[in-house]
DNA sequence: TCTGGCACTCGGGCGCTCGGAGTGCCAACC
DNA sequence: GGTTGGCACTCCGAGCGCCCGAGTGCCAGA
């Protein structure tokens, strides 16, 4: 276990590297920060942490600079969440009330994450999964072949084309739909399939086909996962990345076209609370260079979607975090307003 | 009037120069390409190109390099759109009949284009107002409230909620709905309000209101161009767009974000045919050092939207313009088909 | 009008030096 | 034992001078 003291140095290491981008060195650190201990007792400190991989050294005779290892510390034990200001607070508000729709909504949660941490901003569309049906709609486009609208809670709508075998009568399309709305109206997503099982039993046995293609589609349409959407914003922060340009950025601009790797990597974050995956931590290579800071955000009490920032392991943990917190609770809000 | 050797030296500086990304001198000119001259007079045709505002040098005693004048000249007369050759087109629709719905089709059409020509792709949704409506459905939601659904041949479906004065009967959504459709289906966007236009006259006078209400949704739908959408992809590949990196990249990708600007841009090519916009011609000015290649594509004969790429005006104009037209064609073909 | 020759320019690569910041180690001190 | 000041050492990077090569402009001659 590290002294208390060594934690210190280690977190001024961490705040001096991640302000002036350049290594630090002992003097420099006892300059800038009250330790109360001279620069040779902070040099035998760093060649502890060193030692323990928490720091290194570019070349010999440079400044330290924290490894992976030495921020994964930093986050867990030192740095706390920072809290935004009110006029920040209150800036967040105001500029997500303005939202119109969902899209709207996504759209400027990722332009205000991006300008809050000054980072690549993803969010994640609120996922199907999680959220509970609003009304499902049914209606005959032709004799054999019907369209399925599924209206959910965070105003997104689906619709699937149902071909039948058999036609349909108004009649019994009526009672299908409204049988299937007092039963999933409200519910969610995840409970559908169960609700639904033995309602073809209570139809005539010439419908139940056209009843079981209809579920069909509608199970099918809640699983589609796949389909979750992300926007992202924010990418000219890229530039802010480093020195050593085209090599840094290139596979950082490769995985953000990658929405299926991004949607994992948001997926990971746990369900909820905030995960923050620093360098090699992350599993895709592509972003071993880089940070990821997510968290669930949601209507009621339980998070619907992700959403989060990329951005250099050299980034200011705790403001970020801040940010992302912050603006994962004002959607929340919205959504549950709307 | 430029005589045609100089055209042709033109030629030769714009070809080499896209190549090696470095400026050209005369006597690497004369070994490359086979002008039948020597290297003291493409220097004197150098004098007069760099004179007219073709060619510049970036310091004295360094090599030429094309203005956007030159690429202008060369777009236009010097260049022809090079023909993709038949593996490719091949594997362009193999790759394109792979696509299951329309925003399949255009993520796929996106990542191919970016792939083919190595740049920035941007695709823009089939827009509203060129494409036809194939259906149009009408269902209560509650007794005072309608839902309005449009579907259009391109796969867009749209839906919006219509709240009305005064209950609407079942018997008369029937009729409404019937007869709105056989008016508008197979019908432009852009006919629609003339069609409609007399619809309320002829129904009861209680109703009017409510049909009334109803087309108005519908126009405004039809209208809301607004919505139009955008897919982007291949931004890795600004990577490769030249030594200086974060300044000039930095632009690029926020003009990527402002998608009212690519729109506009997009809007700009002209109503057929293909678009080159070259560096200082582009009104956007984050765009001053790109060229963007654009064309429209459609279902039919005619354009239902645009797509093009970004690229440095450092681009291989003949390839780059032949990609595109080759894709905006099958893109073409797919929607038709579908 | 084209060509070869010539003097000139300039950027970039290479090697060198030098200073500054930083380190590790050691002996002394509390 | 932990802390400190001193000291020798390392190494990067900036600055400088140098030279080479590629390129140019100009001119006289074919």
């Amino acid at each position: 276990m590290l002294s208390e003291r060594r934690l210190e140095v280690l977190r001024a290491i961490v705040q001096d590297y991640v302000g002036t981008e350049e290594p630090v060195g002992s003097k420099a650190l006892t300059e800038r920060h009250r330790l109360g201990v001279s620069p040779a007792t902070v040099r035998n400190d760093m060649a502890v942490l060193e030692e323990e991989g928490y720091i290194a050294q570019p070349h010999t005779s440079a400044g330290r600079i924290p490894t992976d290892k030495g921020y994964r510390l930093f986050v867990d034990k030192l740095a706390g969440v920072k809290p935004l200001s009110t006029p920040e607070r209150r800036a967040i508000q105001n500029f997500l009330d303005g939202a119109v729709d969902l899209d709207d909504v996504v759209g400027r949660t990722v332009r205000l994450l991006a300008q809050l941490t000054r980072q690549v901003a993803v969010v994640q569309y609120p996922s199907l999964t999680r959220s509970t049906v609003r009304h499902v709609e049914l209606l005959s486009l032709a004799p054999a072949r019907l369209m399925l609208v599924l209206i959910t809670d965070t105003g997104r709508v689906e619709q699937r084309l149902v071909d039948t075998q058999t036609p349909f009568g108004e009649t019994s399309l009526a009672d299908l739909r409204a049988r299937l709305n007092s039963r999933v109206v409200g519910r969610r997503f995840t409970d559908v399939p169960q609700l639904v099982q033995d309602l073809p039993e209570s139809f005539e046995i010439d419908d139940r086909a056209t009843v079981k293609a209809v579920l069909a589609t509608l199970l099918e349409t809640l699983a589609e996962e796949a389909e979750e959407r992300l926007m992202i914003g924010g990418t000219a922060n890229l530039t802010r990345f480093g020195h050593d340009f085209p090599l840094t950025i290139r596979p950082v601009l490769e995985a953000l076209e990658e929405h299926v790797v991004l949607l994992k990597l948001l997926g990971e974050a746990g369900e909820s609370g905030m995960a923050v995956r620093i360098g090699h931590e992350n599993a895709y290579e592509g972003l071993n260079s880089t940070s990821v800071v997510s968290v669930g955000y949601g209507s009621g009490g339980e998070a619907v979607a992700k959403l989060g920032v990329v951005g250099p392991t050299r980034m200011d943990y705790p403001g970020t975090m801040g940010a992302v917190r912050a603006v994962a609770r004002y959607v929340g809000q919205i959504l549950a307003e709307s």
